[in-house]
DNA sequence: GAGGTATGATTGACGTGTCAATGAGGTGAG
DNA sequence: CTCACCTCATTGACACGTCAATCATACCTC
């Protein structure tokens, strides 16, 4: 049984219309294949410092934060992460004495999310070995040339997924 | 914390030896954050057929499978999970009746898996509307050349990963 | 300032993924 | 034959992610 794949099917006349080719498809399921396997190995290799790639996405984001804590609403924005995926995901962290929650001083229902001495030291011992291993097994593979076309591609994405912010320029205000 | 310009490069050469730029790693995160938001959108497309990704990608695999069944371990290697995960899975898939699970002819620790008539038409009617979706969020954005360029830096990372399957090319007559 | 609504954050239920351990069955050396 | 060892597949425990519901507080309007 097909299930996909191009068939013969008459154009309708636009480029957007057309099917896509057997070969866009294949791109496409190399490229999830292949992205699953990089963070699967980035994955193994974080979890060497005790770490996973979430936890290690909140401590980057509080460690780059201003006074080196956020609101949760601010931390859930800075790393695109449902509200309730953090609020879980910060009750395992708390539990193992990486970050802290306070009350906010500003509203009351809020939180104030902060690195633990504890975990702004396993992030410094994580850091080093995850960029190595990001060059290592990503960097280390493309050319310059390659790098430009990936920048290329992957902005052409963003837009194609953002159009509202296509022509954002900075100081422009209007919408 | 400018790690840009140390050191000479070979042209058209890798960058091996040298720290990643800023540069590369935002490429990176860009590759990161853009194919988890695409994993996530048709994720949620694929729901409406009542599917997780998960799902579609064992249908698929027995649906494309000679006989329309799989031994559990050749189901694994197919779609490159680990058998615990597949295991798991299968259970809940059954429980659904999507799969059906019969014991071995041939080895009496196998597991035979095959879809069910539910599972086929599930998969059919989710198959159209997930190859729009692909169609519409990630193949419309690219232009041609921007496709040749994904597929030569996919097919680097791959080699990069996989450095014994390197010289593999298809139709050398020979493998 | 009282009521209704919007927002910040958490919780519970459930599906999912990983690791280590297990059991059940094949396989080969002696 | 039988013992050691391997592979196939499953299980349990636990971490993780999503959805819908909840709760408390802020805010806005009258």
């Amino acid at each position: 049984m097909v299930v996909d794949g191009d068939g013969p099917r008459v154009a309708t006349g636009s480029v957007v219309g057309r099917r896509m080719t057997t070969g866009e498809l294949a791109i496409w399921r190399s490229l999830v294949d292949t992205t699953a396997e990089l963070r699967r190995i980035l994955g193994a290799q974080l979890q060497q410092s005790g770490l996973s790639a979430a936890d290690y996405q909140v401590l980057l984001a509080l460690s780059e934060a201003d006074g080196r804590w956020l609101r949760s609403s601010e931390l859930a924005a800075t790393i695109d992460w449902e509200r309730s995926r953090l609020s879980h995901h910060l009750g395992r962290m708390e539990r193992r004495g990486l970050i802290r929650r306070d009350d906010c001083a500003t509203d009351s229902r809020g939180a104030e999310v902060s690195l633990t001495g504890d975990g702004a030291v396993v992030l410094r011992r994580a850091a080093a070995p995850r960029m190595r291993a990001i060059k290592k097994c990503f960097a280390d593979a493309l050319t310059l040339e390659q790098f430009d076309a990936l920048a290329d591609i992957l902005q052409a994405l963003q837009n194609h997924l953002h159009p509202e912010v296509k022509f954002a320029r900075a100081g422009d205000g209007r919408s």
